[in-house]
DNA sequence: TATCTAATTAGATATTTATCTAATTTTATG
DNA sequence: CATAAAATTAGATAAATATCTAATTAGATA
């Protein structure tokens, strides 16, 4: 099964001890193999042992500038990830959903299950397809052609949910939007993540 | 680091395909040793081994009827370790928390950052502490001697939160309340949890 | 070009660990 | 008490992997 090696390799990444405490370092920013080598009291191909496992759960990024190359970490996967596994484990992608309807598509029972009856986001659906369902239908009520700052666009999503930074990263990321210049604007329909047959 | 190996721990665990594949078979509810092995194709002693891992991390239970042993999920603690690690790893324990405050005791600063002006509940602090704090200010609505049904409660908690699920559940572990007969009750203040000054 | 620094790659070693078979323990039952 | 069924424990083996040193590569600069 694909997705569940994924996971088990994300679990991997984090199941050693030194390569928590690079991530750990690197959560107050980012820094070089060879700062990393000497607060980990490590060599440097350990280091870079590490990160290349790291670097392929994609828990970290990487730039070069002239010959040093520094280690960021890279929260957003780390957080899909997590959440990714925890649904994966404990079927809780279903938690909300109580049981898969039969007779309504998909969308109809996201918009049932997923938003509340004041029109509230419950939960960002971990599900892929799910979650895109929950954007796009935040999305359409956006106005086309408008621009929008970044403020104008929180406070748009905090109608919906308290994690305004999540969703406009999902909505930049999923292509709904684009931001140029600090301002945000929708794309066009045909633009917006394609996925397959959700009717 | 006591913290890093619990976590480090908990990512163990997971991080073998076959412990997965249990975890897997467990969401669909509780299975005993024999037939585990037989839906892994693997022999009981391995079942063993990797039922040891999983109890270790608190991943499972187990329950002994007769002479065969049952396994089963325990979601509560694969959820709370989920977000325990996400929050050590990328320190999203401050997120809500924009700085550290200084001129103010840690109870303000929870109840002005994670709650909204509505008073809804933001989000449900992951440091203990900070939830601690929390639950406590929602427990002090209740009333003292008043006896909530499952229904009443979950009314009332979704007042703050959509998930009342587990902030029910997190009432009782901390002894906030006791159930009996399905009927919840607050439990007397001196019973609450103490946790060490927090002032 | 020669040299210097940071990083990676190669190769070796020791530790960890997933799995098996065989033996033992636990609990129930004829 | 003898037998049976399920589980665990013990011990062995093979695979995975964390770490090191030595050699090489990448890039910058004198």
């Amino acid at each position: 099964m694909m997705q569940l090696d994924k996971i088990v390799n994300y679990h991997k990444a984090l199941a050693d001890p030194t390569r928590m405490r690079i991530l750990l370092l690197l959560s107050e920013g980012e820094m070089n193999g060879q700062a990393l080598a000497e607060k980990l009291n490590l060599s440097q191909p350990t280091v870079t042992h590490h990160a290349a496992k790291l670097r392929e759960a994609a828990l970290i990024t990487e730039r070069r500038d002239k010959n040093v190359v520094y280690f960021a970490q890279n929260p957003y996967f780390i957080k899909q990830h997590a959440e990714a596994s925890l649904q994966f484990i404990t079927k809780m992608g279903e938690d909300v959903m109580t049981a898969e309807p039969v007779n309504e598509t998909l969308k109809t029972s996201v918009l049932r299950n997923f938003f509340a009856k004041d029109g509230r986001l419950r939960q960002i659906p971990a599900q892929y397809k799910k979650k895109l369902i929950a954007l796009q239908h935040m999305v359409e009520e956006l106005e086309p052609g408008r621009q929008y700052t970044e403020r104008d666009l929180n406070e748009f999503i905090k109608q919906y949910h308290e994690d305004f930074a999540t969703i406009r990263r999902e909505f930049i990321m999923h292509h709904f939007m684009y931001r140029e210049n600090d301002i945000y604007e929708l794309n066009p329909r045909e633009q917006w993540t394609k996925w397959e047959q959700v009717k």
